[in-house]
DNA sequence: TGCCAGCACTCTCTGCGTCAGAGCGCCAAT
DNA sequence: ATTGGCGCTCTGACGCAGAGAGTGCTGGCA
């Protein structure tokens, strides 16, 4: 009896799981009819009734009314993911198939297909957390597009390349523009920012006057391709979410669910939580703290590149979700992830 | 009266403007009580019922049910756009707050941003079709990563740049890199990728055979770019609308209209056709001939550079929106984007 | 001829009451 | 411990009446 408070006897754990399951299956709140045809137990629904309300005390289930079924709460939902899911793995076609739709061609595009495919393959919000990068310098490259108008390209110790249109007052020549190239690729590379931006300072007199608006639009490029390398956010597949009944039907909540989506710092700092532990990780209803997230889950699994953990991957989805599906589709990803990553 | 059949005396054009005025305004059916008191017109809701007669008969207004007021047909909003609407154009506070918001980086971010700042500021979902451009090679770098991995940075004509990072079977040294980048930079310059293919083609025996995997990379990283760069539509601010009474009411349509944003290549089409005119467009309910549009707007204006047209700016509401604000705002944002590119 | 007050009519919206259906809790019997 | 049975409660659908809003029409007036 004192154990029954705690802990749940065999029984009780099976009419929840059961419970969960049917209730994930088709969204209607279950009764003791419903349980007794389902539970495979040979129990009549009164007998099931009493075990329901043991649940109800304890605070795993809940019913809408007096006179519906029992829907999980989230305490109950926990303790499903917890202890009584059983995940079956991918099939290899499966991962193949999610394989396949990863695009490699360059980190932008692998973390946005990353979303893009959780979005598709689990029709909720699929959302990437980007990896963070210390912004080093690698190579710059001056190209001339017009008189006083010069293309930079700056590539950045991790390979990632940024560009802007500069306007000049000075009309450059080729040559110059080489020149200065080499003097910050043979002097800086490998150095971040910073230690350029110090050394240039201290050794501005030396420099050429002239030399001084490209090293100044180089070190803006970089301070940029720095803040842009800042971590953030993809998500894709919002729009899936509409076709949710359990989101859609209360609009207003919806609205707040999109705006956090809108709010990219927010959601970073939940999903940032997620990067601290290994492997899958369930956030069920507001646990997060957010209360946009109140009628949503989030399944997230972090991303390494060398061992070292760099992102986040994740699917937003309502509570009512499929667990034992979506768990191991966000695991592989990441994985997936973390190995298109490596070998780069 | 055969003449009020098909154009309108001034009455009922004054008071037609007043009903779409007001019915825009607050959202509910105007009635004849309302009409008499806004109008100017010193008339009973008698004497107004019988214009409001007519206006049905014609078309331009509708009763939702035998007792509510009338709102606006779709022939009705076309009517009020088309002769009875005064746009008055932006404040220069305004326009320098629009110019402002404009991230002029590159091209990217400034189709971005435009997109951006039309939804922001009209609080509906903005939308910019990317200027086309005719892919013309200019400038390639190989950077040496790793011993088998190069990032191939590519140039088109226009000042975009590509950047890719290839695996190699053989391990270049960088004089070999700098040999296989001159070699296109010089010979290839302002040629069309299909023209570079050709040529390496007929020219492939005396290549060396080292420089084939690069030049191979090169080229599809050249095709990669031309399909990149083929026209596609920019949305942002979608979220917008799910405050919108008039849309998220039917959720079902609601979903609809965003399945169409999700599908690029209809949306294409529609604003494509805006482009071939001059000057602001705009598109009531379905007039596009796309039904997810039903209860939306699309208000649109070409923009182009150095006097040709390259693209589509726009806004898509509720049919139901201020078009006195929308338009000149679309029309600015078209005019700004077409000077922000033509710097360039 | 144009305008308008008045009136009957129609339609929606709201609240109320009823009724069937679902499910529970409790209790007494096994 | 399990279970059949009974009474209770709550929801959701339905129908109905009354209020409110706005129209169309008619007949009178300048």
């Amino acid at each position: 009896m004192a154990n029954e408070t705690h802990a749940l006897n065999e029984r009780a754990q099976l009419l929840l799981k059961t419970l969960v399951e049917r209730y994930i299956a088709d969204g209607q709140p279950v009764g003791s009819r419903a349980l007794s045809k389902f539970s495979g137990l040979d129990l009549s629904p009164a007998s099931i009734r009493n075990v329901m309300a043991d649940l109800e005390d304890m605070g795993f289930i809940t019913s809408p009314h007096t006179s519906a079924g029992r829907i999980p709460t989230p305490r109950g939902y926990r303790f499903f993911v917890d202890t009584l899911l059983t995940v079956k793995p991918l099939d290899r076609v499966e991962i193949n198939q999610l394989e396949g739709q990863l695009q490699v061609e360059n980190t932008q595009k692998l973390v946005a297909s990353a979303s893009h495919v959780l979005s598709e393959i689990t029709r909720f919000a699929g959302v990437v957390v980007t990896p963070r990068r210390s912004a080093g310098f690698r190579h710059i490259e001056f190209l001339r597009l017009a008189e006083k108008r010069l293309l930079l390209i700056l590539v950045t110790a991790e390979g990632d390349v940024q560009n802007r249109i500069i306007q000049t007052e000075k009309a450059y020549t080729p040559s110059e523009l080489i020149e200065a190239a080499n003097m910050l690729n043979q002097n800086f590379a490998g150095c971040t920012f910073e230690e350029i931006r110090r050394r240039i300072q201290s050794e501005l007199k030396q420099l050429r006057e002239d030399m001084s608006q490209l090293m100044a639009a180089a070190l803006a490029a970089g301070d940029q391709a720095v803040s842009d390398s800042a971590e953030d956010v993809v998500i894709s597949g919002e729009i899936n979410l509409l076709g949710i009944n359990d989101l859609s039907s209360n609009m207003s909540k919806l609205r707040d669910l999109f705006n956090l989506f809108e709010h990219r710092a927010t959601l970073l700092q939940l999903l940032d939580v997620s990067s601290r532990a290994q492997g899958v990780q369930i956030f069920i209803g507001g646990e997060a703290g957010l209360t946009p997230l109140d009628e949503c889950s989030v399944v997230t699994a972090p991303y390494e590149v060398d061992g070292k953990i760099v992102g986040t991957v994740g699917v937003i989805g309502p509570t009512r979700m499929a667990y034992e599906r979506v768990i191991p589709i966000v695991d592989i990803t990441a994985k997936l992830l973390s190995s298109a990553l490596t070998q780069r």
